[in-house]
DNA sequence: ATAGCCTTGAGT
DNA sequence: ACTCAAGGCTAT
């Protein structure tokens, strides 16, 4: 009989669908792909795209675009690391125990297909699982108890003095607009201590890029959780003190406007608000605090409106309820009434997000993976366009590799768990990008309060 | 430049 | 001794 077990030859290759050849750089491809790759990287070649960056990769067409072919390379979770700088030839390297563990998940994967007849394989995931152990959404906050009512006097009052700066500091760097603003350290030394806890890090110290050992030894940590994704975690800011923030800015009524606000107003204010938490958590973030001001504001211009859709996501997917949204302030808002009263097109955006929140619901990410992905939405920017190439290549490495090493320690049961999470963050950049096409066509029809950050980014990447 | 085939050599 | 993923070679 055909017991083709160990046939893994017949899977294809990721980034061109050509027949896999074996492990090639961290996972199996096919043989010309692993000799793109290779050329690539020993040649320290460098690509441009004609067309949009976003060119169909396959057996056919792999030859015309080799910036796209590199990309999805990456993509994919082709390693550099794996390339050899002195060229040595032959042996094995660390990925050994890596491929030997993929092979054995690919096993069981078909024995379970196998077990189950043929039919799981088609389509994306559908059913699931027939019992889910981790029920996803509670548990994760240990701090914020339910619906707690909010203090009505969260944090110290003085968050919003301006709309922009952070809380109380005085706003010079006028000619840049805000974002500068709020990047320039405007204060020397530690006039501000950051608020968040930093474990290792002694002020005198220029911080050594962030010591993160080999992939795939963890840290002294928890076993298993990558020192990156350590870090990552606590520096998340804190859900109650936010919310908090933002529910006390929105009901402060706008200045010279006595007019009451539209709900479309609102929401503006609301994610301009939720947008000054995530440049405050990128200016906390390891590596990116390590950038020039320069490079700071081309990575959040890059990235602004991704991380405020995955941060809308992520809080989705702890809401875990199908039939409505919850907003940043705690409000749950159902979607019939998005329907009712929501224009077309950002209820369909809304519907389109909230396809993305069960597809990830049901890979179950949870908030190591959340965090990882969040770092790699802010560096998502091609290195070529940064002046610190190495710092922000590193970056994405780390967390490439932080990433894969929690998704298979944690999840082997679920060996692609990785690139299905990669795959989704392409979803996240169109929605995002569908996200700013519809608020710039607000912004044209005079409905998007101005002195705004968003519109400032908005424009900034028009331009 | 590409991609199929060849050689190498640490880990088993 | 064998494996198999690295790098090398070469005709297209």
């Amino acid at each position: 009989m055909d017991y083709s077990y160990d046939e893994d030859l017949d899977e294809l290759c990721p980034v061109c669908g050509d027949k896999v050849s074996g492990y090639h750089y961290g996972l199996l491809t096919c043989e010309s792909c692993k000799g793109f790759f290779k050329r690539t990287v020993q040649n320290n070649k460098h690509y441009t795209c004609t067309e949009s960056q976003n060119c169909k990769i396959d057996k056919t067409q792999r030859k015309r675009c080799p910036y796209c072919r590199f990309q999805k390379c990456l993509t994919v979770g082709m390693r550099l690391e794996a390339v050899r700088a002195d060229r040595m030839r032959g042996g094995r390297n660390k990925f050994g125990p890596m491929y030997k563990r993929d092979r054995a998940l690919k096993q069981q994967k078909k024995a379970l297909i196998r077990a189950n007849g043929f039919k799981l394989e088609t389509g994306p995931p559908m059913g699931p699982p027939p019992q889910t152990d981790y029920p996803l959404a509670p548990a994760l906050h240990p701090g914020s108890k339910g619906l707690a009512p909010v203090p009505p006097a969260g944090p110290p009052g003085d968050y919003e003095r301006g709309p922009y700066g952070p809380p109380s500091l005085p706003m010079a760097v006028p000619t840049h607009g805000p974002l500068a603003g709020y990047l320039y350290p405007t204060f020397p030394g530690r006039a501000i201590k950051s608020e968040y806890p930093e474990p290792y890090a002694s002020p005198h110290e220029p911080a050594p890029p962030y010591g993160y050992p080999e992939p795939y030894s963890s840290g002294p940590g928890l076993p298993g959780v990558p020192e990156l994704i350590l870090k990552l975690l606590q520096l998340e800011p804190d859900e109650g003190q936010l919310k908090a923030r933002i529910l006390a800015c929105l009901q402060e009524p706008a200045k010279g406007r006595p007019d009451r606000p539209t709900p479309f107003g609102l929401m503006c204010k609301m994610a301009d608000q939720t947008l000054f938490s995530i440049v405050e958590w990128a200016r906390s973030c390891v590596v990116f605090k390590e950038l020039e001001v320069a490079d700071q504001m081309k990575l959040l211009q890059n990235c602004w409106s991704e991380l405020l859709v995955f941060d809308h996501i992520y809080r989705q997917i702890q809401h875990g309820k199908e039939g409505s949204i919850l907003l940043v302030t705690g409000q749950e808002v159902d979607l019939s009434t998005v329907a009712a009263q929501a224009g077309s097109l950002l209820h369909s955006l809304v519907l389109r997000a909230q396809e993305l929140v069960r597809q990830l619901h049901s890979l179950q990410v949870d908030r190591q993976e959340f965090v990882c992905l969040k770092f790699l939405i802010l560096f998502s920017l091609d290195v070529k366009f940064l002046e610190n190439h190495s710092l922000a290549k590193d970056a994405q490495e780390k967390a490439n590799a932080a990433l894969l090493e929690y998704t298979m320690c944690h999840y082997p049961h679920c060996g692609d768990k990785f690139r299905q999470l990669l795959l989704r963050l392409a979803e996240v950049r169109s929605l995002s990008m569908q996200a700013e096409e519809y608020l710039y066509h607000k912004h044209l029809g005079g409905e998007v309060p101005c002195n705004n950050l968003l519109i400032e980014m908005l424009h900034a990447k028009r331009t």
